[in-house]
RNA sequence: GCCGAAGUGGCGGAAUGGCAGACGCGCUACGUUCAGGGCGUAGUGUCCUCACGGGCGUGCGAGUUCAAAUCUCGCCUUCGGCACCA
């Protein structure tokens, strides 16, 4: 047996027997109490990089750390295994997605147990496996049924040379990042899911604990905003039409002096006038075609168009010309907005650029608001020009303009959220088909649950046709109806991945199951999930529809409870070394099978810890890595090589290492519990100094050293697996040291039996006492007075105060 | 522009309002027959001092406090997110 440290003999014996002996494998009966760890699963595209490494090492440490603690962990791991990057190693090289992505898989399982990660694989999942999309399916039917998913146009990035739908990501610039041809827009039926149903739900976090950052940018996301819709009326040649505004500020009312309406606007064609139709039938195309580009950049200039038709302010009860502009947006508010030119910057330089009405309703301390505005001001004053409202005080102003406008009957109090609804269509092969049939004669029909899955069929076309790939597959899309069995065609859009990953913790719960997503008896035991790990990239998209699908479940009576995962950690993001975010372009790409055949996986999941907090990131460099390669070799020396031993419990010695092994213990479950293994590791690296000197000054009492030594084995697990289950072994322990229980501190052997009192003369540190433990306030005090240091900074001087914090610090202040 | 997080040695980073710089890297000196990316001991913010010791120091400027890296206010910078949201 070699007596050295050998990662790489000791790292590839114990990740097989751990396999062999299923140790991480969660059982469905046993009755301890549950403990659900996730961490979010990968995208599975070509190799495990130092980035999933610096997350999955974190979330396995404590996951191995709540299985010590005597918790049933389910700590599962899966593939989100659709999407794009298949589809586009597909369409490049030749490959199919299905082996493409399946060739990857095998790979980072490898590399999964190559780092030693304590996934219970009996649980995995795949969404691009039918025996999962199958479920997906389902889920989709089912906020089909609850009238939660419908068919709506919506504009698509269309990129006019691969003849095919663009993601957002896949445009770069306004051009499509393959072809470099210039993106448009084109709108198409698609389907979406009622996601804004919840958005004032989606608003409060009741009884989770995330991070402030993540629900500030859902809450951000989602966008709430308290106003009103008013109704002005549009004079358009025959009847009155109503047009609803939505402002935050109807108290500005009789200060609106046109509306402007989105060009995509469905009023845009009733209120135009033949005069004005060339003018806004080419605006509105220059918009759907100047898309993303333009609409992007905030400071251009305003452009829009007079639409010829005017409305009826009702307010002011003048008549206010109408016009259209691309900087109001369809898809907030109402679509269009009555404009304040005296009080809202955009509509003053929209006014001031066509020469239109700017008219004031509100006072200004400073400025004389009779002359020309130079631009927009803040509205708090006192009303004007507002007929009845004059001279009201601005904070009372909107709730009684508002009544105001209800009594009258033409608007409401309203709110208004930026949240969109989820766009689940993609005109794509790689994801699961939705599972719907076009029937001629009876419409939108939904594939019968006995049905399914509807399996992607093979050989997929990649050319540039025009059509999604699975429209070019007759054979596939080519069903009977389900009602009479006539020729029908299949919906050829696939889900969106997000929606395989909304879902994904449910599954893990009951994973082979054939006839539900999963049994409620196994929802109920495992869900929700306790602990959930992953980047804050995720924040606002997955995030925010998992906690969707959550809420929908639970009104469909499948979970129990309101969130999904109840404590959320983010990791940071790991730089290079220079910094920068790492990739092969910049060539600061730290590879992880490289560091693990230099250093060994301990080594490498142990240095990732230590850099810094894990929820700040920040550069990689593996120069330090030699601090913790010394370390886990000096651990190794301490549990392996001898020590003198004797009987000598009382000595101060004994003591003196019993309480660092204790604080150490303390400590460790504190910065653990925390996710603080920064921190944590330097205090194992202290007590392995304090292991060292103890054993360096001589004799050492044998009970004291073996409790040291299996205690930092034990606090060591979580985070050095191999090291900590080869050195538990020698120690002739019992297999497994994965299975023990977390060592508890002992508070008495942990208190030191002196204090060092600070002593601080007008709050400057002058002297240090040392006291013994327990030492009375009137006894620090003596000490204090009687220390020849203290007295020469006070200089015969009388106190005028004394604060004493126990055991800390006595200040004088003269 | 709005929202959020963060600014501490040569570097990564520690500090329930109570000793700033734990732990580690790097560096310096000394020791060691160091085969295993050696090991051990001591030192390492800065300025003054042979030294004892002292002054100054946590992005900048104020404030609260016996006491501020930490709390408050104002600014600057960096990073992340959103962005013509009415």
């Amino acid at each position: 047996m070699a007596d050295r440290y050998e990662p790489h003999v000791i790292e590839p014996k114990w990740q097989q027997r751990w396999e062999t002996d299923q140790l991480y494998y969660a059982s469905d009966e046993d009755a301890r109490t549950k403990w659900y760890e996730l961490a979010m699963f990968p995208y599975p595209s070509g190799d495990l990089h130092t980035g999933h490494w610096y997350h999955y090492a974190g979330a396995d440490t404590h996951a191995r750390y709540m299985r010590m603690l005597g918790y049933n962990v389910l700590f599962p791991m899966g593939f989100d295994a659709f999407g794009l990057p298949a589809e586009n190693a597909a369409i490049k090289r030749g490959v199919d997605p299905a082996d493409w992505t399946r060739t990857n898989i095998v790979n980072f399982r490898r590399q999964f147990k190559m780092m030693g990660a304590s996934f219970d694989w009996s649980r995995e999942v795949v969404t691009s496996e039918p025996d999962y999309y199958k479920w997906s399916q389902w889920w989709f039917l089912q906020m089909y049924n609850r009238g939660l998913a419908y068919r709506a146009a919506a504009a698509a990035n269309w990129c006019p040379g691969c003849q095919t739908v663009l993601a957002n990501e896949q445009v770069v610039g306004g051009r499509c990042e393959r072809s470099d041809d210039v993106v448009e827009r084109r709108f198409l039926t698609q389907w979406f899911f009622k996601i804004t149903e919840y958005a004032e739900e989606l608003l409060r976090f009741d009884g989770i604990e995330w991070p402030e950052r993540i629900m500030a940018m859902q809450s951000n996301w989602i966008g709430r905003s308290e106003g009103a819709v008013l109704e002005f009326e549009a004079r358009t040649g025959g009847a009155a039409e109503s047009l609803g505004v939505f402002t935050t500020r109807p108290d500005t009312a009789w200060g609106a002096t046109f509306l402007v309406l989105a060009p995509e606007h469905a009023l845009v064609n009733l209120v135009t006038t033949a005069m004005q139709r060339k003018a806004v039938t080419e605006y509105v195309q220059a918009t759907a075609r100047a898309s993303e580009i333009e609409r992007l950049s905030t400071d251009r200039e305003k452009s829009g168009v007079f639409t010829g038709g005017y409305a009826l302010n009702p307010f002011s009860g003048v008549e206010v010309p109408i016009w259209i502009a691309d900087y109001v947006l369809v898809t907030y508010g109402t679509g269009a907005i009555m404009a304040v030119p005296a009080h809202d910057q955009r509509d003053f330089e929209f006014a001031t650029k066509f020469g239109l009405p700017i008219v004031p309703v509100y006072d200004h301390p400073e400025i004389d608001v009779t002359a020309p505005l130079k631009q927009a001001i803040a509205h708090g004053g006192r009303m004007i020009n507002s007929g009845p409202f004059d001279g009201t005080p601005g904070n009372e102003a909107v709730q009684r303009v508002i009544a105001h406008a209800v009594e009258k009957g033409f608007g409401k109090a309203t709110i208004t959220y930026r949240l969109r609804d989820w766009l689940i269509s993609r005109q794509r092969y790689w994801g699961a088909p939705i599972p719907i049939i076009h029937c001629e004669q009876h419409g939108i029909l939904a594939v019968p649950e006995a049905d399914l899955p509807v399996e992607l069929p093979d050989h997929p076309h990649f050319e540039a046709t025009g059509q999604s790939p699975l429209k070019q597959i007759e054979s596939w899309v080519n069903a009977p109806c389900p009602i009479d069995g006539a020729p029908a065609r299949r919906e050829t859009d696939t889900l969106d991945t997000f929606m395989c990953s909304s879902w994904y913790q449910m599954r893990y719960a009951d994973p082979r199951n054939t006839e539900r997503p999963f049994s409620s008896e196994l929802g109920r035991k495992w869900l929700p999930v306790d602990q959930y790990t992953g980047g804050a990239d995720h924040a606002v998209m997955h995030l925010l529809y998992t906690r969707f699908f959550w809420k929908a479940a639970r009104d469909m009576g499948i979970v129990e409870g309101d969130e999904p995962m109840l404590r959320l950690f983010n990791q940071g993001t790991l730089l290079g070394p220079d910094g920068q975010k790492m990739s092969k372009s910049r060539g600061n790409v730290v590879a992880p099978d490289d560091q693990v055949a230099q250093w060994g996986a301990d080594a490498f999941r142990c240095q990732l810890m230590f850099v810094g907090p894990w929820d700040q990131g920040g550069p990689y460099n593996p120069s330090g890595m030699s601090g913790i390669v010394k370390w886990l070799h000096r651990l190794w020396g301490l549990a392996t090589e001898e020590a003198v031993l004797t009987s000598d419990p009382k000595s101060e010695a004994t003591r003196s290492l019993r309480r660092a092994t204790h604080k150490a213990i303390r400590a460790a479950t504190d910065e653990m519990a925390g996710f603080r293994f920064n921190t944590l590791i330097s205090r194992l690296m202290e007590h392995s100094t304090a292991m060292h000197k103890a054993r360096a000054a001589g004799r050492v009492d044998r009970e004291a050293w073996e409790e040291a030594v299996s205690v930092a084995v034990l606090l060591t697990a979580p985070m050095a697996p191999h090291l900590a289950e080869e050195l538990w072994a020698r120690m002739g322990k019992p297999y497994s040291v994965h299975q023990q229980a977390w060592p508890v501190c002992d508070a008495g052997l942990a208190t030191d039996d002196e204090i060092e009192l600070v002593v601080q003369v007008n709050g400057k540190v002058r002297d240090r006492i040392t006291l013994p433990m327990g030492a009375s306030e009137a006894d620090a005090r003596a000490a204090v007075f009687a220390s020849e240091t203290v007295q020469q900074w006070l200089k015969g001087a009388e106190p005028r105060r004394v604060i004493y914090v126990p055991g800390r610090l006595f200040n004088i202040v003269l």
